[in-house]
DNA sequence: ATTATCTATAGATCTATAGATAATGC
DNA sequence: ATTATCTATAGATCTATAGATAATGC
């Protein structure tokens, strides 16, 4: 069938918003090619028109939603406001939206050069955009150590709180390294020996 | 065949272990039945005399993983030490023998409801262990978060060291880890308000 | 006779491909 | 005639079960 302009790529991104939605919430592996067309009408046939295979999809989607992740600390502004928000009970409790980082780095570690390339890419950039807003007292070589341990714990955090069944549990992992991070971001770390 | 006292125990022993070691190499649901069977083996259809279903084998393999990273922990002696030697890059090179909250904890939060209770149980004695060793002028308050905020940072560091594409980036985030969780051992966070 | 493991299989997936279909532009 | 999507299918998995096999104890 001829569709009108434009039918082709809008198909594209539905599939692409489709899947990274999904593929965080799921896991990937989860995921099959034909339930996610049937997620938004369609049928299996027709994915490969759009995409080379699966891991060019899962590739893909999972570089957007770390983008989508940038961007949106981008827009808070202070460091302090992207870590409350980061770890929240209201991120937590929406993985679909979430940082790919906490819901994909275990399938992105096995997964293959490119994925893990994309991903590296994509949080150097997340670890810059971090840089940023620290502190000006804080040295070039103390900032990039501070942006890393950060967002670490930032990404350990929410990941215990969303493994745990305890919710008590899961808002103290939370509150906790809230409060660490925000430590960190203040004093930068000091060696030991 | 009947075969010698404790055979049965001993084919289930080294199921469990296998499966320990490969769910944390490739993922529980990237490791069949039949195929965990044969590398020790044996044939898929003996697996059900063992264990009722996959999902028993995971929770307990998962249990066992982690209560044997707590035994460590244990063995290690201080918190210093133990800091140390998970962030070491042996560690992340390992992920087969490693902390199993770093691998598996994400299919550990969409797994059922009994697979993220024996993980919550295990946490609770993980974070225990912790606590046992930190400085004596913290207050059992600040102990619970300091232990809390210093595990997930540990888990969060080895997580993105192990997804990244760049080994001297994936140095460089144990590094920057271990700083801030061994200053996280000496000053309680602040608060920031 | 017992029993740990085996073979064989059911039934449900999975990724990917081949070729049919159908709606519109020429 | 074009082309986005469809149906159908190949071939490979997956979990779980049923019942056969074979080696030893009685």
């Amino acid at each position: 069938m001829r569709y009108e302009n434009g039918h082709k790529e809008a198909t594209r991104e539905k599939i692409l918003v489709e899947a990274a939605r999904r593929f965080r919430e799921e896991g990937i592996d989860a995921v099959g090619v034909a339930n996610l067309m049937g997620g938004i009408g369609l049928t299996q046939g027709g994915f490969y028109n759009h995409f080379a295979s699966k891991d060019a999809l899962a590739r893909e989607a999972m570089t957007n939603a770390l983008e989508a992740t940038k961007a949106r600390f981008e827009k808070d502004g202070s460091v302090v406001a992207l870590v409350e928000r980061y770890l929240s009970t209201a991120h937590r409790d929406h993985p679909g939206r979430g940082c790919p980082a906490v819901t994909l780095s275990q399938e992105i570690a096995r997964a293959s050069d490119e994925v893990r390339e994309g991903f590296t890419d994509e949080l150097e950039k997340i670890l810059a955009t971090i840089r940023g807003d620290l502190p000006a007292d804080m040295s070039a070589r103390q900032k990039k150590a501070t942006a890393m341990a950060a967002f670490s714990a930032m990404v350990g955090s929410m990941t215990l709180a969303r493994a745990v069944n305890d919710q008590a549990l899961s808002d103290d992992i939370l509150a906790a390294g809230k409060k660490a991070v925000l430590a960190m971001l203040q004093t930068p770390s000091r060696p030991t020996s």
